[in-house]
DNA sequence: AAGCTAGGTAATGTCGACAATCGACATGAA
DNA sequence: TTCATGTCGATTGTCGACATTACCTAGCTT
């Protein structure tokens, strides 16, 4: 028995799929870009047939496009596609927060307030890249409560979207403490139970990021 | 070249996940049936990768669920399941419906005029089939004027999931008048524009196919 | 020179086989 | 009996090779 059997659970096609993610995220793989197969098989020495299963993944998630017969692509975020992401977004998570109301307990905003703590450390330590997982597990967070296992399904493809148009702007990190502020708020709104304070919120600080994304 | 080169244009997965779609419309495989590579690549005579690229679609529109070397079970429409269906779909449709009425011109109108006087039709040949994908067509003609491929996206799966329940309702049948009738209604609001009128209908029409599938 | 046709090359689609893993049953010990 | 361990068959995960298709280029025709 190999020491790995301990560790490998997944099958190889979504670590694949994990690891291209993160080399989109990174720039290292630029939007648009073409995805060989055969190439990528190569570099992590898998069969492209994990590939291939790595891009249905990937495919599903939005942030690859195949074309029958014509390869795969790197999806581009035109202005478009950010306008798309933003609407998708601001009607999930109204919906997803309205819903979640209900079965918001003590517990839960215990939670959300540790994680609203540790993006002001963050903050301080301007530390971006877990300040931005922070903000992503804050509304993930909460739609989880909307107990609607298919909007869920939809806003988790949906993060990665957002995450990668977020990764791509510089601007965003010259506003790290309003970061902090906006979600401070959003949690007030939460706890005070008030739908329409709540839609206003999000709305809000939707729109805030959007006002970042101009031109991307 | 050979004639089927005219034929033949998308992947053959497309179309095996299409043939299993319409067998599990036709109830030839049950809900919570296990799927096996090995037969399916037998009985269509194909190879389990073309299977398993079947699979991958049928789960992305969610009518499959594969979980890693457990195999892949059609999806089991539990009433929570259904909830979540009617949930979803009352979110998109007000969404898109009220977001598209800007675009929505006499051109527009004569088509889903076109579309409800075929129900009417239908209704009277008591073709049942047809009347369900006039049904269909008829929403999703305006959703995609609500310009949003995302939302679109999301919608034509949801349809796959409405059309699986839908397609286990034997008492829909009986209330084939109501169905034309309900479409008309519909198709007024949106020629008044009035959102407020439009989402009102919208939400009726959704809620009155609920009532029927109390109990799937 | 422009456009069309044909052929070659590179990439995706499909295939069948092997490897790793799971579930069920059998076996044996506390 | 009951629980742990080992074995076997069945099923999914992964692989490399062949088949088919699309793109590019060269050469021809007008």
């Amino acid at each position: 028995m190999d020491i790995d059997s301990f560790i490998v659970q997944e099958p190889l096609s979504q670590l694949i799929a994990d690891r291209l993610k993160r080399k989109i995220w990174n720039k290292e793989i630029a939007f648009g870009e073409r995805l060989l197969e055969s190439d990528l098989a190569e570099a992590f020495d898998v069969s492209r047939s994990t590939i291939r299963e790595a891009f249905k993944i990937l495919g599903m998630e939005g942030l690859v496009i195949s074309k029958a017969r014509k390869g795969t692509y790197v999806a581009n975020l035109t202005e478009q596609d950010v306008a798309e992401i933003i609407e998708l977004r601001t009607l999930i998570e109204t919906h997803a927060f309205t819903h979640a109301i209900p079965r918001l307990e003590s517990k839960q905003f215990e939670d959300l307030e540790e994680i609203t703590e540790k993006m002001r450390e963050k903050v301080l330590e301007k530390n971006w890249n877990d300040l931005f997982d922070l903000d992503m597990q804050f509304h993930s967070y909460v739609v989880r409560y909307s107990n609607n296992s298919r909007i869920i399904k939809i806003y988790d493809s949906l993060q990665v979207q957002i995450r990668t148009f977020l990764m791509n702007l510089d601007q965003l990190y010259s506003s790290h403490q309003s970061f902090y502020d906006e979600h401070r708020e959003l949690l007030n709104a939460l706890i005070s139970k008030d739908v329409q304070l709540i839609n206003e919120k999000v709305e809000t600080h939707i729109k805030y990021v959007e006002a970042k994304s101009v031109g991307v």
